[in-house]
Parts: structure tokens; C-alpha cells; sequence
DNA sequence: GTGACACTACACCGTGCAGTGTAGTTAAGT
DNA sequence: ACTTAACTACACTGCACGGTGTAGTGTCAC
């Protein structure tokens, strides 16, 4: 009579293996994709038996699905500690407001996008999501919803005129982020300065769509 | 002593039946990616047997370079249709202007993005190009390319006020389409209506930040 | 009829891989 | 010393799939 706990670990286990083998699992998934990556080749790298990572996690899909879930938090507290250190509540002018802006740009796409380790987890995440319902929920607008919200503040002090701030916070990311992690589809590893330029030219366009007046 | 033919397809064989499979590995490469359609199931979907697969294709990473090839192929005619039917020469008012676009955007989402089998496309070169190098060259900015040379036109003639065109059509991509396939991950089905709002506001802004004065 | 050709059906090989079962080792707790 | 838990090493099952080889069938040209 197996009494089946359903929990998603079967091992309470050293948090130190558990965190080793999830990161083996990240590094390959993000390199090799899904399909391609071994659970013989996750244990090795990990420094750890196959039969061990089957003990921790079951199986494949519940190792991708840790993952996911792992990226997408420390991608989620990356960008909120960006917007607490950038978009402050102490700007008086439309300049300071520029400056915020570029620095809250570059400081994502530095610490979140740049590390190239976004597109690879967004691509995984597109690319098996079809075949892993479970990841539909980790899809979040947190960020856009932050950045709204720190908009809506600035355009009620007169620094910006934003009818709509969530549709604002769209286009901000639209023009400097995005473009950056671009939608058309290259992988762009661009240069640090270019990367910066574009960035620039963004809160250009931005701010001459939103400022008043 | 057997006559190598370098040439791609081993058969000159009825073009339709090629054309069937090739059909056939496009709709599953884009449904359920590549390493996950099996060339068992591309020969049955096109009603043809395994063997002549390989007879007219040679090796499945093949049958991905055509599928690839042509799925470019096509998006590029669409959006140079698009470009050809609405960002025409005859325009003389920043309103004429803002229809243009926003017809133009929505041509372009409705023909080749929104046929949702732009992102699939996407998706599928970026999982598979480190696999497959060839794949790069296919990589294309002609799109922007199209779109500034008409906006290049345009500041010519007073309508636009663009420095740097090659930007400001980046920028209006980034506004009008990205969003819609949008960079942050989700697939986005979105009703048709909200995508054309979308499209309204972003070319609202596009022109808030680009029309002269 | 004879040949050439395009194609199918089918068997087949090799391999890589998810997942399991188990015996044995190590180390800690008592 | 005895027990228990955490692991490893390793063998093994089952399956799916890429790719090939081949015998046979239909069809057209001459």
C-alpha cells in the first residue's frame, strides 16, 4: 500500500543537489533546447547520478517546468528591483525624467534581456509551450504592469500626458526593449553601444509622443 | 561508379507531389517544432510514403531549409504587397498619411503575422537556427528596408520628419506589429478588434513623435 | 511486349533516450 | 554495532525515430 505523497519533490534531499541539478537543467535547456537535452546529460553535469535526478524531480517535463519558474521570478524581481532603483518619485523635470528612463532601460536589458539569457528562456518557453499547458500560467504582464503604474505617477505630477498608462508602458518597452530582444527574430548580440543608441532613440520617440504640450 | 548529382533534390518527380510535402512538414514543423515531427507523420499527412520523403528531400534538416526558405520567401512578397497597395506615392496630408499606415499595418498583421503563422515561423528559426547555421542567411531586415525607403520618400515631401529613416521604421514596426506578436512571449490571439486598436494607437504616437513641427 | 520510371509497402538496422529496478557504498543518528 | 537514508553505478526495458534496402505495382512511351 504506497502511500503517494503529492508533493512535487519526492526527496526532502540536500536543497544543495536539488539546486545543482535544476541549474545543469537551466544551462542545458537554455543552450540545447527541450528536446534536444538528455536527462543523462542534466546528471552529469550536475555531478550526480541519473537515477538521483529522477528521485528529485520524476521526470523531464517537471525539471523544465522548474525551470521556467525559477527564470521567470528572478526575471520578475530583476525588473522590479530595476524600476525601484530608476523610476523613483523624486523627478521634477522632463530631462530627469529622460535620464530615468534611459537608466531604467539599460538597466534591464543589462541585468534581464542582455544576459542573452531572456531570449533563450523566452524561446524555450514558445517553443514547448505547446506541449507543456502548465507554462501558459507563468506568462505575465508583471512587468508592463509595473512600469504602468510608475507612468500613471509621473503623468499625475505633470511630467507626462498619459491618457492611458498601460498602453503607454506597451509602447516604452515597445521602443526600447523590444527592439532590442527583436521581434523579427535575430538573436542580436549587439554591441554594448549600439545597444545604448537605441535605447536613447527610444525615450526620444517616447517622450516626444508623451510629454506635454 | 556512382554519378553524384549535387543538386538539392535527388528527383525531378512530379512537382506536386513536392509540393505535398513540403506542405505537409510545414504545417507540422510549425505546429509541433521540428525535433517532435517525425518523417513518418509528414509522409502520411501528405499521403505519400516514407521512402519517397527521402527520395525527393534526402534527410529531414533538408525538408526544414525548404520549409524555412519558403515561408520567407512568401511573408516578403505579402509585406511588399502591403507596402505596395498602401504606402503609395500620391499622399499629400499627415491624415492620408495616418490611414496609409494604419491601413498598412493592418495588412500586414492580417496577411502574413496574424495568420499566426508568422510567430509559429519565428519561433521555429530561432529554436532550431543553432542547429541549423544555414538558416541565418535566411535572416532578413527587408521588411524594415521596404518600410524606410517609403518613409525616406515621405520626408522628402515634407509629410514626416525623419533624421534617420532606417530608426523610424524600426520604431513604427516596434509600435505597430511587435506588440502584436508580442516581444514579452505569449502567443497572443488576439481579437480583432483589440489588434486594431493597437494598431491605431501606435501609429498615433508614431506620428506624435515623427510629424514635423 | 519491353523497358524505364515513379512510387509504395514493408521490413529492417542502429541508436538515443526516458524511465525503472536493484545491489552496494557511504555517512550520520542512536 | 545496528538502522536508516541518501546516493551511485549499472544494467535493462521499451520505444520512437532517422535512414536504408528491396521487391513489387502501376503507368507511360515506343
Amino acid at each position: 500500500m504506497a502511500m503517494v505523497e503529492a508533493g512535487k519533490g519526492v526527496r526532502a534531499g540536500s536543497a544543495h543537489k536539488r539546486a545543482a541539478i535544476l541549474g545543469a537543467a537551466r544551462e542545458l535547456f537554455l543552450a540545447d533546447g527541450f528536446e534536444r537535452t538528455s536527462v543523462d546529460a542534466i546528471a552529469a553535469r550536475a555531478g550526480v547520478s541519473k537515477r538521483t535526478v529522477y528521485d528529485y524531480y520524476g521526470e523531464k517535463r517537471a525539471l523544465l517546468l522548474a525551470v521556467v519558474e525559477q527564470a521567470m521570478d528572478s526575471l520578475i524581481s530583476a525588473i522590479q528591483r530595476s524600476v525601484d532603483d530608476n523610476l523613483t518619485d523624486d523627478l521634477t523635470s522632463v530631462e530627469g525624467l529622460r535620464s530615468a528612463l534611459v537608466g531604467f532601460a539599460r538597466s534591464v536589458t543589462e541585468s534581464a534581456l542582455g544576459s542573452s539569457d531572456y531570449s533563450a528562456l523566452m524561446r524555450l518557453v514558445s517553443a514547448e509551450s505547446a506541449n507543456l499547458p502548465e507554462l501558459e500560467e507563468r506568462v505575465t504582464t508583471e512587468p508592463e504592469d509595473l512600469v504602468s503604474e510608475r507612468f500613471l505617477r509621473y503623468g499625475r505630477r505633470g511630467l507626462l500626458e498619459v491618457p492611458n498608462p498601460r498602453l503607454a508602458a506597451d509602447h516604452f518597452v515597445a521602443l526600447t526593449m523590444a527592439s532590442t530582444a527583436s521581434a523579427i527574430g535575430r538573436p542580436v548580440a549587439q554591441s554594448d553601444a549600439s545597444t545604448r543608441q537605441m535605447i536613447a532613440d527610444g525615450v526620444d520617440v517616447f517622450l516626444r509622443a508623451y510629454t506635454p504640450r
